[in-house]
DNA sequence: ATGGCCATGTGTCATGGA
């Protein structure tokens, strides 16, 4: 089965992107970010009818994750537990006997920022999230933006962002502890392009400069590996007109 | 050419994103 996962910076903007994309590619399962709305203005019918379930952790302006799914979504989580937090950054659901885990990490903004600190503890709530649900669940995989860039290939310049938000030394181990639990980045399992990213900035032409990151990843417990078949990063949906500033992720599982 | 964007709601600016 195919699944991916794509920040699509506010699902009201893209839903039409997010359609042509599930109809050109007929992922099995797609995780979505920043969906910015609450439950109730979600598109439920419009997904249903291209062939997709959908369960939504949604709230008004940020935030906000989903999971569509052409299979059946059992075992519906969309916190973590014991974590008390107002903001929708987690939803989880067991797919074809397979956990899903969609995230949107914090973005942490600058490490002076007390949304830093945020992110500093939010990333060890979830890590003890993980730890339990790996036990729980050995087929997992964790899908999403993680607004870290793991090591400098990621980043279009590593130097003008030494020690900044996305790849200071606190994140990039948050990262390394997921690794720790016995996660895998399934992008890094194939030969990939150099300087590949799943991010650009709006600004200063980005994209066409390449001036990128790679920021939304998707990490597969020790038990998948041997079931990735492939991974690469979609740039189709980011040259469209009014794109994400994201574009997606996917991963073929052998299941 | 060293700047340059985008989405939202509180709305014609402030905030957040990364």
């Amino acid at each position: 089965m195919l699944i991916a996962t794509w920040n699509v910076n506010s699902l009201n903007v893209r839903l039409p992107h997010v359609l042509d994309w599930l109809n050109e590619h007929a992922v099995d399962v797609l995780c979505l970010q920043e969906t910015k709305q609450e439950n109730s203005k979600f598109p439920f019918q419009a997904l249903a009818d291209a062939g997709y379930h959908a369960i939504h952790a949604g709230q008004k302006t940020y935030n906000g994750v989903a999971i569509l799914s052409k299979h059946p979504i059992q075992e519906v989580s969309t916190a973590i537990p014991g974590f008390a937090d107002e903001q929708k950054r987690v939803i989880a659901a067991t797919i074809n006997g397979v956990r899903i885990i969609c995230a949107y990490i914090p973005n942490g903004q600058s490490l002076e920022s007390d949304k830093y600190q945020y992110k500093l503890g939010w990333l060890k709530a979830f890590t003890e999230y993980l730890r339990s649900e790996l036990a729980l669940h050995p087929k997992l995989a964790l899908l999403g933006d993680y607004n870290i860039a793991p090591e400098d290939r990621d980043v279009h310049d590593p130097k003008a962002w030494e020690g900044q938000v996305l790849v200071s030394a606190p994140e990039r181990q948050a990262f390394n502890d997921f690794l720790g639990l016995g996660l895998t980045d399934s992008f890094r399992l194939f030969e990939q392009a150099e300087a590949s990213f799943s991010w650009w900035d709006y600004r200063m032409a980005g994209f066409r400069r390449n001036l990128g990151m790679r920021i939304d990843h998707i990490l597969v417990s020790n038990e998948l590996v041997a079931n990735c078949k492939a991974s690469w990063i979609d740039k189709a949906p980011r040259k469209l007109e009014r794109p994400s500033d994201h574009t997606p992720v996917v991963l073929e599982l052998e299941i």
